[in-house]
DNA sequence: ATGAAACATTAACCCAAGTTAACAGAAATG
DNA sequence: CATTTCTGTTAACTTGGGTTAATGTTTCAT
């Protein structure tokens, strides 16, 4: 059973215009999403109010908080839409209890997880091992769509600079081109 | 079925000495780790010889080169004994093969993933909106141990800054304390 | 169309951390 | 025991990026 299947036959549609809000920070949220079109972007706010944005999710993904989910906490992130969205919702506790009964459900799943476990680790070598400058030329290089989507402003946020900063990156990359 | 429980009726036992590698970063290495005993760390070096910290693993923690292991690419970072460990190794194939065929093992597996994605996570979480002192702070409270057993070397290769940084990092700690 | 809001760039100034190097104490090795 | 090696601290200097603020551009709403 391919997972997203599973998504539109146990889950229910959600749809959401520009800046809608799917679920916030601090609340309870139990359901994963899946993405059939749109985009968003997911984001901690921080104490002293500084937003920085975890990842931006499109067309194919599923995301959900695991933390909330599994151990019942509130969500430690945010989901907003940054377009027209259409999602589909299931609690995270169909997928688990399905997965107890159906083994191939169950494989689908552990798919599903090492995927996202793969693209965490590489998010941890950028931060770990690459400076600001690198982690926008690679991001320029892999997904180079999403430039022209989203604003500087959460590209920014995303890499884990300042706006100021990000126009700096651009400008010192520009200089070593020509 | 426990997974400690799966590695040591299905893997190999492994002794290793200080500073013996487990792996390199560049090998093909398909197997996952188990570990009885002892400290290890995982770590990757970069094209100009820098050398970063993923993480450090101990007592009851499973260990492995996803990305090698799914997609049979090379180690992307290399694993080193930082005591003598008790190890035991198993071929990722074979925990996958089996989760095929066992629904109870795979239900393992999800949880042994989720686990792991969740520390992935954190750690994403910490570099994106914590600053290099707000970092060792946290490692100091939730890892007090840690700090003893770990030279501080590695310890500022594991928080992303240099020894050097983190020698001020601790002065500017302690003259707060006082 | 026009004013307001949002977005991007640039400059000035500041600070955290990198780099290099010197130094001192601890630990391993002959 | 002596001495080399490892480990941690400190100082001097440099640099990338944060902050604030001014200026221009684009987008949006009325």
């Amino acid at each position: 059973m391919d997972l997203s299947e599973f998504f539109l036959s146990h889950g229910k549609p959600v749809l959401k215009n520009k800046n809608n809000y799917v679920f916030n920070q601090g609340e309870a949220e139990q359901h994963l999403y899946f993405v059939k079109s749109g985009l968003l972007k997911a984001f901690y706010v921080t104490e002293d109010g500084k937003e920085s944005i975890k990842s931006f999710i499109t067309h194919g993904d599923v995301i959900g908080s695991l933390s909330a989910a599994l151990d019942k906490q509130n969500a430690s992130f945010s989901l907003v839409c940054l377009t027209e969205c259409e999602l589909v919702s299931l609690p995270f506790d169909v997928l688990i209890a399905e997965s107890r009964k159906d083994i191939n459900l169950a494989n689908t799943v552990i798919n599903l997880l090492m995927q996202f476990a793969m693209k965490k680790e590489r998010r941890e070598y950028e931060f770990l091992c690459l400076s600001a400058e690198q982690r926008y030329l690679l991001l320029k290089q892999n997904s180079p769509h999403l430039l022209e989507q989203v604003k500087q402003h959460d590209l920014a946020k995303y890499l884990g600079v300042t706006a100021v900063g990000l126009s700096r990156i651009k400008k010192r990359v520009q200089a070593i081109k020509c």
